[in-house]
Formats: structure tokens, sequence, C-alpha cells
DNA sequence: TATAAATATTTTAATTTTGAAATATTTATA
DNA sequence: TATAAATATTTCAAAATTAAAATATTTATA
């Protein structure tokens, strides 16, 4: 156990009142991607994870990898393959091999599916507006940095 | 569209530099929690959810309703249901009916799923302690009273 | 007291998600 | 050039997750 000191919060200990906040950032993250979701489904009949797939594509008009997909989103390969999967059933996105190299695919959105975001973007942007109206950006952006400061591990790669 | 006013980033809108922070906010606490989840399964044989649901029950001696669990987790009932479901069946938690209320089960943790959740808590703590190092609590604090500010939708109750 | 409304939970079907193993391809090295 | 290592992706099985519907029970109301 780490000693009692430095204490920012009465009683508890500095790694005790880290994980105290922690715990409640990622609740209230939660909370919000909650509501997302629900006005995507009832706005849309859409759901998150798809969005943020064509979101990611809409970012690279010029296409990114099933590798860049799951990297930028932070999910593992095996499920960008299944969402890619059912955008591209439902013609929304289009898989295409370039580059020479035969192991990767391009994904791309199609027309209807740069049509289909942007239906959706810009009322899904008013919503994090409205509901992060609250927040002050420089500070999640301050907490961004120090966020990333220790992943030395995973994906803190630019865009 | 929202008016390209009061921009703190140049040449984004104010709404688009809040999207922005709050798709890396989410990349971010993703990125840990995916690090903490590997722990997990390496260290104990563990998932991130069970362990989730088992730091509820020991922070409630004294038991903890399915939708106690379900509102403290920011996950569905159903949600709750199976994770504990397993729980039970691996001993490590019990259900029990009182209060009477036919319709409600209290869940604890067993002797063992006490000793289990000891067991891995330290370590866990301490992983926090060192992936969140660079984190500042005060900004910690301050950015979940603006996150849980908005929240008139979702549980936001104590605990 | 019936009946309706509210509450607590489970069930169900579909999707999402993970990690590990398998497959295919490319790159590096002996 | 073989062979090994690295890279990119898919497949697989299990678990997690959601929203909606179903079930059971309690509470409120006419």
């Amino acid at each position: 156990m780490v000693a009692n000191v430095d204490q920012g919060i009465p009683g508890l200990s500095a790694s005790k009142a880290r994980l105290k906040l922690w715990i409640q950032l990622l609740r209230n993250t939660r909370s919000i991607e909650t509501e997302i979701r629900g006005r995507l489904r009832r706005e849309f009949n859409e759901t998150l994870p798809r969005f943020d797939v064509m979101a990611a594509l809409y970012k690279n008009p010029d296409g990114i990898m099933m590798s860049g997909l799951s990297r930028v989103l932070v999910v593992s390969n095996g499920n960008v393959t299944g969402i890619v999967e059912r955008l591209v059933k439902d013609q929304l996105a289009v898989r295409s091999q370039r580059d020479g190299d035969r192991r990767t695919w391009i994904i791309r959105l199609t027309t209807a599916g740069v049509e289909h975001f942007e239906m959706m973007a810009n009322l899904h942007e008013q919503w994090i507006d409205e509901l992060l109206q609250n927040i002050d950006p420089d500070h999640v952006d301050l907490l961004n940095t120090q966020l990333s400061g220790n992943l030395k591990y995973g994906q803190d790669k630019h865009d």
C-alpha cells in the first residue's frame, strides 16, 4: 500500500483519490455516450459504433486501412471487421485493394455513405455541444495531455 | 451550423473544438481501460466488467440491488444480470431476497468473493496510480463537475 | 377492492467486443 | 533463394452490451 501522504482529499491517499476520480470520469463519459447512443437510435436508427466508424472514414476520404480504424477508434481488429462488413452490406462503405500489398484493405465511404453521415453529423455535433456545454475546452485539452502522457503502451497517434 | 465565433483554436468553431476534444477524451480513456483489461486478464485471468461489479459489491458490504449495480456502473439491467449470474456460478457472489419485496434481489460478495477481490484490488490501485501518474487530481475533479453538469438525463448519483 | 400505473428484474435477439488462433502476404536474414 | 520474422486481416468462441418486450410484484387510485 502506498504511503498516506500528499493527500488532496482528507483521509484519502493520493492513489485512492486518483482512483476515485478515475471511476467518476469513466461514469460521466459513459453517461454521455449512453445519451448519444439513444439519440442516434431514435433519430436515425443508427448505432454508435457504426457512427464512429463512419466518422473516421469521413475524416479520411482517401481511405483508411482496417488497422487504421482499429487504431484511431481504440478497438480490436476483429471488431472493426464486423462493423465494416455490415456497412459494406448496407452499401455505405467499400473495400478496395491497392498498394501492391494484398494483405491490406482500404476502406472508404460510398456516396450514399457520405450522404448518410453528413445527414447525421450536424445534429450530432449540436448534441455534443449541448451535452458538454459546461465543459471548458482548455481543461479537456489539458486533461487529454495528462491522460496521454503515460500511454507508453497503446495508440496515441494523431488522427 | 453554429456561428464561427468564440474560437479557442484557430479555424475551429467552439462546437468543433469541443467535439474534437471529446473524441480525444474518449480515445484516451479507452486506451487506459484497454491496458487495465489486459493486465487483469494476464495477472488474474479476470475480466474488467466482472472486476467492476465486484468493486461495487465490495463497496456495499450490506448488499446492493441489481438496479443499483446498473445505476452506479452505468450499464443496462440485462447486462448486470449476465455478469452477476457468472459471479454467482463461480461462487464469488450471492443473491438473496429481502425487504418483503419479492421483485428485488440483494447481491453480496461471498467470503471467497471478498478474498478474490482484495487479492486484486491493491495491485489494481497501483496500476491506476501508475497509468494516471501525470494526472492532476484537481483537474479531473473539475472536469467531472463540468461533465456531470449537463447530465439532466442519466445517473449521476453518488456512490 | 379492482384496476391501472409504477417498479424490479429477466429474457430475448441482435450487435458489439475482446483475445487468441489461423491465414495470407510481405520483408528481412542467413 | 530458402527460411524466419513481421505485418494485416479474418475467424472463432466466449463474454459483454444494448434496447425492447415479457414477467412478476408492489403501489396508487378510482
